[in-house]
DNA sequence: CTCTCCAGAGTAATCGTTTACCCAGATGAA
DNA sequence: TTCATCTGGGTAAACGATTACTCTGGAGAG
């Protein structure tokens, strides 16, 4: 079933099928409407793959998600999804697994389907560089959430901007002593985060650093109990950590909302469904999606840009007074 | 860069380079040689799009999520991501976002960039039918934990055997008088999992349905323990569902463990992560993935097969002594 | 009335790869 | 020696759609 039969049924050549098909170019009614029918009658459907041979350009964008059993990137897969397809670009999907190699593998077979663009939060904030880099060279790349290269362009929350948003949230409700809960500084988020609240936080020394999980959560709590006991408030990289962080709290005998608060990052469904509920920083995925899609169709040589949206706290009993 | 690039400097015709990259013939050891230099010198990858237009085969697989902000379907697609990458099998996603006519779409969309096999976890038991029958006569469709025609293969749980397994289990702990708390019965998974009840469980007309929220865990958490005083089991089709009776009866003064046991389905983070941690059945994800694969990749005169994998209950306190 | 321009339509080249087909030379059997 | 067979390699035709280019006839300008 191709434009030949089309052509066929209707009487007129395959240039006058795809120019009504694809409606790049006006052609008469009567032809208009006869190639219509025989489309229809065929059941006919364009064969994308010759399309993209031709117009070389698939309509369809790569993404390379670094970890996607963290729960907070099957929601930004879920907005992109939403916006791409909204404009009739595809998603073709890859998990790098936490892993440099799958990583630089996955670019790869992305590459050779000849994606239009390709989105990535980066796993590693320095060694993802060399294969952005790589990848960036030939087509467009478009960093999330996460970022590793300058060259590239970044979409992502502005994580100093949250930090002091919660920060101030916290000063309000009479909480100076915070103990910052990091989770792998190899990801940039964290890293960001923490070099906020190094900057900005009364305490900006009181720094523990780990990995992403709930364990880490737990014992970072009391490792931070031991080591400044008038701590009153855990502010964690994610928000595995903080659940970890106010599960330990509980087991400690701590009330919540009580003399430590608890806030993590993402405002995921762990948090909004906890007991009792986390506060936490939302990202405006929508909005990040959208410039996503912007920033991936656009034309290769635009300069390299970087758009911070603002995130928002959603604050929770966990940091009540 | 393409593979007559390849052929110039490697002093050898097209055909011999592609006989060389794709391996599909073999060719002297000197050619060999020359084409796999020079394809490294100039940093040559096939171009799948061109490759994929004369094999007439895209090694890609389209994947169509009835609602991907449903935390079970994230792990399922990973599970996915994982077993088709390991085959060089790409992953185009599309969410139906629960909705007949985006599935119909979205089908409609994947099977234009004519993916090798078509995957989907059909939105509703009833009406996704036409749908995935029509898909079924242009591809290979592999359905997937929930079903809904009996045309295309399946792969997922026994429900049936599952829910045996629960009700064996809160027997063993003396409870013999569960109330089933189901979620939308559209959903092939939930209306198989009512069924079963209805027909092992010694209550099996205790029997509520209302949709797949926390809230309707609440309010059927409520309705239950009004209508049949001696309930000491809620046996919900999913985990958010679990989750919200847990929530309710706690709020109603209930201890857990306690009088009142509760169980859902899927094992998420949410039930392992909750407070306190809730049990739930498990789905063999990899190896329903592993099934999935073998199904996509069968050529399509293989009979409609069913492949059901064992659940197995992940006993946690909601449903201690 | 002639010339220019334009719209509508068709022909055929093109995108990059694979592979059917063909040819030359070598090998082995009869 | 002769003939079938096999191996290694090239030429060119696909795959399905788009589009540069060409052609024709008619409208409008001078």
């Amino acid at each position: 079933m191709t434009v030949h039969d089309v052509a066929r049924l209707a009487g007129v050549s395959t240039a006058s099928v795809s120019r009504v098909l694809s409606g790049r170019r006006t052609v008469g009614a009567d032809v208009d409407e006869r190639v219509r029918s025989a489309a229809a009658e065929l059941g006919y459907q364009v064969n994308a793959v010759g399309r993209s041979l031709r117009r070389q350009s698939t309509e369809t964008v790569g993404l390379v998600i670094a970890d996607i059993t963290n729960l907070f990137f099957p929601s930004l897969t879920k907005a992109l999804e939403d916006a791409f397809a909204h404009q009739g670009l595809g998603l073709l999907l890859a998990d790098a697994a936490n892993d440099i190699a799958r990583e630089r593998d996955a670019v790869s077979r992305l590459l050779a389907r000849q994606v239009d663009a390709l989105l990535i939060t980066p796993v590693s904030r320095l060694q993802s560089r060399r294969t952005i880099d790589e990848a960036n060279q030939r087509t467009t790349v478009v960093q999330l959430d996460r970022r590793a290269s300058t060259k590239a362009h970044y979409v992502g929350m502005d994580n100093s901007q949250a930090v002091s948003d919660v920060l101030a949230h916290l000063a309000e409700l009479g909480r100076t002593s915070p103990v910052f809960i990091g989770s792998d500084p190899h990801i940039s988020t964290t890293w960001e985060r923490q070099r906020a609240f190094s900057r900005l936080a009364p305490t900006g020394d009181r720094v523990l650093t780990g990995d992403f999980s709930l364990d880490w959560g737990r014992t970072a709590t009391i490792e931070a109990l031991e080591r400044w006991p008038d701590t009153d408030a855990l502010f964690c990289a994610d928000d595995l950590i903080a659940v970890g962080a106010v599960e330990q709290l509980r087991a400690m005998g701590h009330r919540l909302p009580g003399p430590v608060a608890v806030v993590g990052f993402d405002d995921t469904l762990l948090v909004r469904l906890h007991t009792p509920p986390v506060s936490s920083v939302r990202q405006p995925l929508a909005e990040m999606a959208a410039a996503a899609v912007e920033l991936a169709v656009s034309t290769a040589n635009l300069a390299v840009q970087r758009r911070l949206f603002p995130g928002t706290l959603q604050a929770r009993p966990s940091t009540a007074p």
